[in-house]
DNA sequence: ATTAAATCGGATAGTTTTATCCGATTTAAA
DNA sequence: TTTAAATCGGATAAAACTATCCGATTTAAT
């Protein structure tokens, strides 16, 4: 019934929160995600996570999980159901979730353009024709790399290898006096 | 007299916005800069050159540069002021410069951390201690990377890099049809 | 001394981002 | 068939960021 499948949730959800919340950090530190876009990047975590084990997840579930506000999330999560990036199911025990072969096809930059729009790609394209072959400034090599390794990072990383960090969430969570 | 000194602003205008909006690009592409972040950067770099021949610049000289808006720019330079990135200097004749030994020894991340805050560094130590050593997200070595290459290079490019742009700035000049 | 050129700082307006509310619709289960 | 559980979508509120205005102060030059 409901009640089993809740303790479920409650059961994985503090693993879970903390593997999020160190993702979150992670990522902050190499690019200022908008609010909107982390958000939708943990949300599609967790939703991946339910769905590898076949379950649904709904609004209330995800954003008690990833801890972020209920009706701001309903509309990011509407934005990635209409972006293709995960399905909803409406009605009771409806909900959200990602088609399980599709989730190791799903990557970061998908969730990343779908919420925060390309414009990071656009202008990087841009950029570089005008500073890059006849005349370089000063640290366009430098930029080169930072650029090149984070579009490289977005590109790679999927759904799946986030979602399977669940799987040694026990053992970091004997690290979570951090947190407070 | 004024005049004089104003046909000499004009003249290195154009390269001098050019070279910025190349510049400004290039960050873009690694981090989304807030915009009183680009605002003040491009404000240094513009300062930090008047100030390599000996000159002062003022407000109206800067915003018209780095094509910034006035008043904004006005908050934004107090705090580099108060930050001790740059000095000013009130009343007639008055404006903004920098001290030209410490052109070489202002790092970007200096003025960075001045608007923005240090935010992103902080954060880095922590969420790197819970998730580096013994338990590693399935992506940490590539967020490793991207950070460590960004965090080097706003550690390691100054001003006077920066500004040393301004004189390769004719060739590149060539190029400006592209911003349009 | 007076004047004009500057920065400084407080108050305020505009815009975008973030967040909430609520009624409409859909659907599974009793 | 009715009810409760969901998503959906439009309207709106709150907060943060961006931008402007204006009077106060400082200073160089006349």
């Amino acid at each position: 019934m409901y009640t089993r499948q809740h303790d479920t949730v409650i059961k994985s959800d503090k693993i879970i929160r903390f593997i999020l919340w160190v993702l979150y950090l992670c990522l902050k530190i190499v690019y200022m995600f908008s609010k909107a876009c982390e958000y939708s990047i943990r949300a599609a975590i967790f939703i991946a996570s339910r769905s590898m084990d076949g379950k649904r997840a709904n609004l209330k579930e995800i954003s008690a999980a990833i801890d972020s506000p209920e009706a701001f999330t309903a509309k990011l999560l509407q934005q990635l159901v209409r972006e293709g990036i995960i399905e909803s199911v409406k009605g009771a025990q409806g909900g959200f979730e990602v088609q399980k072969r599709r989730i190791s096809k799903i990557k970061l930059c998908d969730i990343v353009n779908a919420i925060d729009g390309d414009d990071i790609y656009k202008m990087c394209g841009l950029g570089l024709k005008a500073c890059s072959s006849k005349n370089p400034c000063p640290v366009h090599y430098k930029f080169m790399a930072v650029r090149s390794s984070l579009k490289e990072m977005l590109n790679d990383v999927s759904l799946q290898q986030l979602s399977q960090g669940f799987k040694e969430g026990k053992t970091l969570l004997a690290l979570k006096d951090i947190r407070t």
